[in-house]
DNA sequence: ATGAAAGCGCTAACAA
DNA sequence: TTGTTAGCGCTTTCAT
């Protein structure tokens, strides 16, 4: 790899200038092109890592998840890459397994190699910040959030809790039972909190007696599936707080020959890879891909500056009575 | 972000011994426990971008994969991520759209930025790798090959066609098809091969008369087999070489009411988030993780030194007779 | 507009 | 074993 010092001897400039031709400061014409001329024959690009010792920060940000597996989570992580490229940010990509220690250990690496933010799906509400906020890198969580002030970008996690509840008694079902995911997650409590008070309001049944708490993934999605269905009285139709959970409901309900609409099923999130016959359920659409990308804007304009007090953003889902087929 | 010189005044040593401390040189114990206990009062830790910029090397590696959103490269990256994470490196996830314009890009990034390796899914076999080659820095690439001389760790795809393709005359189905991928990659084409050599031997029939070739995504998968079940004379069976081509075909034939076995289907990639019901189909499991985590051993070996000429691993396949709940 | 020179935080010769 | 020092490649004052 060439150097600036080798590009600035052979266009006969300063090193100095060499550096501003590839930062864009005022140069002359006339040595802009020598510089470029010796930079393409000496095929040079700036040593990013010099440059990011230098200016103590990278173009680099770092998303942190919890599971690369989730089509929810590479979905938004494509809309980060997406974003961040055209801003010309690379993307470290980082799975934590909703393990805490993982997560600190990226948070650290985030900081020591000087990346210039964090995009963080916090791995509980007890996830810790200070260090990272103590030293000025920005962040923003997205999805979920934590108890420290910083930029987070959300879902309207009770509406569409509510919306897809709605929608299952509006077609007629009267018991509809809610799987949810942990309670460490707010985003997890807050879509049962909506399904809950739709209950109240339309169910006429306890509507603690149908609700599950279950882990978030595809055997938790069947584990609760199969104990509601093991009730003394079995729920008409139920509302799932995530897709995985959703994958699992719905193979329970399959192989007990309950598919759709015998059964009501309501999903929030969406199914990317279902093969399931054309038979409807309702399904809360959630702008995944939006999370990732304005997670990057709020994070870009903090990088640029921008002091404003923490913000946040709320997007809503949107709920669509459809086929499985998405 | 206290540094090395403020760790060493603390400790009353040199900044070379701080070093050492860290880099697990001989050091007393006398000093060496000062060191450790001025360091963990100022919270220090090494500054990465530093250590990479003198020693010309970073503990990053780079996975350049063409679709974040297929399970088959999450599930890669999964095992990528886990194996790095052991040997102490960090991952930095680069999507490339199957671009060659943005894998070209990628490839400078890790250049410049002192990446240790990289871990390459080409986006076809015209990728061109001579530039990363140049400057020594070891390069693997997965699931597919270029024409460049680099380790490269493969699935036995033409086996895997074959062995699907069996299974389903085994099964009693006379007229097995096939949805194939790109011609300019050579996975594809290896696993179409397959299935053409037993269609040959069993067949009885021009086996060009029932291939298609798709675009190994969900859309591609369902065009293909809509194309095949309107020919003059359909198949009873198709064997499909991807997974995300698998779920559109899948799609097509429930939306036909011809769901296995009634229809025979053989997929070639697993199926992680289907909610079919429970019908049989001949799938071949692919150990898509530890194709990472071979990788990223071939990688790490590189990296420790090793100069042999290139290395090929062969990953087999695994022949399942399966419901689709995998 | 341009050049000289210092320094980002670390590691690795070299000396002691 | 330990300290001194140079330098990785770049950006950025400070002069000119």
């Amino acid at each position: 790899m060439a150097t600036i010092y080798q590009v600035a001897a052979l266009a006969g400039v300063s090193p100095a200038t060499v550096s501003r031709v590839f930062n864009g400061r005022p140069v002359s014409d006339e040595k802009s092109k020598l510089v470029r001329e010796a930079a393409s024959t000496l095929a040079f690009t700036p040593n990013r890592t010099a440059r990011s010792l230098r200016k103590q920060s990278s173009e680099v940000l770092a998303l942190i998840i919890p599971d690369i597996e989730n089509p929810f989570f590479t979905a938004m992580a494509r809309g980060v890459e997406d974003r961040a490229q055209a801003a010309g940010f690379s993307v470290v990509l980082c799975n934590t397994d909703d393990d805490p220690g993982k997560e600190a250990t990226y948070l650290q690496i985030a900081l020591s190699e000087n990346m210039a933010g964090v995009i963080l799906v916090p791995a509980s509400d007890q996830s810790d910040l200070s260090s990272i906020i103590a030293s000025g890198r920005p962040v923003v969580t997205v999805d979920r959030t934590t108890a420290f002030d910083v930029d987070h970008v959300m879902i309207e996690n009770e509406p569409a809790g509510a919306s897809v509840t709605t929608a299952l008694f509006d077609a007629g079902f009267e018991r509809v039972a809610c799987i949810a995911g942990p309670e460490t997650v707010v985003t997890a409590t807050d879509r049962a909190r909506g399904w809950r008070h739709v209950v109240e309001a339309r169910g006429g049944y306890d509507s603690e007696l149908l609700l599950k708490i279950a882990n978030y993934r595809v055997d938790g999605g069947r584990a609760a599936m199969a104990e509601l269905l093991a009730e003394a009285e079995t729920p008409d139709a139920v509302v799932v707080t995530n897709n995985l959970m959703g994958v699992g409901a719905l193979q329970v309900l399959n192989e007990h020959g309950l598919t759709p609409p015998a059964f009501g099923v309501g999903v929030i999130g969406d199914l990317p890879f279902t093969t399931l016959s054309p038979g409807l359920i309702s399904l809360v659409h959630l702008p995944t891909r939006d999370l990732g990308t304005t997670a990057v804007k709020m994070l870009v304009s903090r990088i640029a500056g921008n002091r404003e007090p923490a913000r946040t953003v709320l997007l809503p889902g949107e709920l669509a009575v459809a086929s499985v087929h998405t």
